[in-house]
DNA sequence: ATGGTAGCCGCGCTA
């Protein structure tokens, strides 16, 4: 099982190059998130045609989220029942034994503001949920753009971000507590190249400088990593002409 | 302290 995800910045920009990825890759499931699509008008056949299931929650102009299966969808869940939310940031299915989670954590513009704030509150009770969650569903898949760099080894230039957005003690701290409630970071179980990052600012050649983050991540409970066998980005889809800022992460689970 | 780019909407807001 080939499970990715990738924050598209809008599907409807970036839906041809989905639907390419997806035949290149052959992923069993993706997740997406910030489609910025109304359910209503989610291009919902074009990937039924590609042989996926998909279920989706969206809204306009900003945030929403996918998740697309080649081996059907049960059980889906939008958003977080602990923590009403009229933005569309979580979406979570089973694909045979696995209980998948798409998020799309809020990005929290600048430390101290109220969307920063927002940003602790979600996560607060996304621990919650999770922890519910992988009580009934110990083979869990957390995944999607957290918005977090863990550590300086996924920011290109820690000393300038350090306590920033997206590398403050705070955020840190959050992502660190979803990972005690028994997740890892599949990235991090296997030797990765320095500097690997999944987002880059559109700005100041950001991608050609490799000047990123890793805001991206695949996180698997206790249960699935023993079957872990690989977990990567693919910066393949940001060298393209009119790209996502963000790179597709991907992980194989055997067993 | 600000700007640079992209997407969307509607000429600013969010990332």
């Amino acid at each position: 099982m080939k499970v990715a995800s990738w924050n598209v910045n809008s599907l409807k920009v970036r839906l041809p190059q989905l639907l390419d990825w997806l035949a290149d890759r052959q992923p069993d499931v993706v997740c997406l998130q910030e489609t910025k699509v109304e359910d209503s008008v989610f291009p919902h056949a074009e990937i039924e045609a590609a042989g996926y299931a998909v279920a989706f929650s969206g809204q306009k102009t900003y945030n929403g989220v996918a998740m697309l299966s080649r081996h059907g969808l049960a059980d889906v869940v939008c958003g977080n029942p602990l923590f009403p939310d009229p933005q569309k940031r979580l979406i979570a299915a089973t694909v045979g034994d696995l209980r998948i989670v798409c998020a799309y954590v809020p990005n929290g513009q600048e430390v101290g503001s109220d969307k920063y704030d927002y940003k602790l509150a979600w996560l607060e009770a996304l621990e919650r949920w999770l922890a519910e969650m992988l009580a009934a569903h110990p083979r869990l898949i957390v995944t999607g753009d957290f918005n977090i760099a863990p550590d300086d080894r996924d920011v290109h230039n820690p000393k300038a971000w350090e306590g920033k957005i997206l590398c403050s003690t705070p955020e840190r701290a959050a992502f660190q507590r979803l990972l005690g409630l028994g997740l890892k970071d599949s990235f991090r179980l296997f030797e990765q190249p320095e500097k690997s990052f999944s987002w880059w600012d559109y700005r100041m050649l950001g991608f050609q400088k490799n000047l990123g983050l890793r805001i991206d991540h695949l996180l698997l409970s206790d249960a699935l990593t023993p079957h872990c066998r690989a977990s990567t980005i693919d910066r393949e889809m940001r060298k393209r002409e009119r790209p996502s800022d963000h790179a597709p992460v991907s992980a194989v689970i055997e067993g």
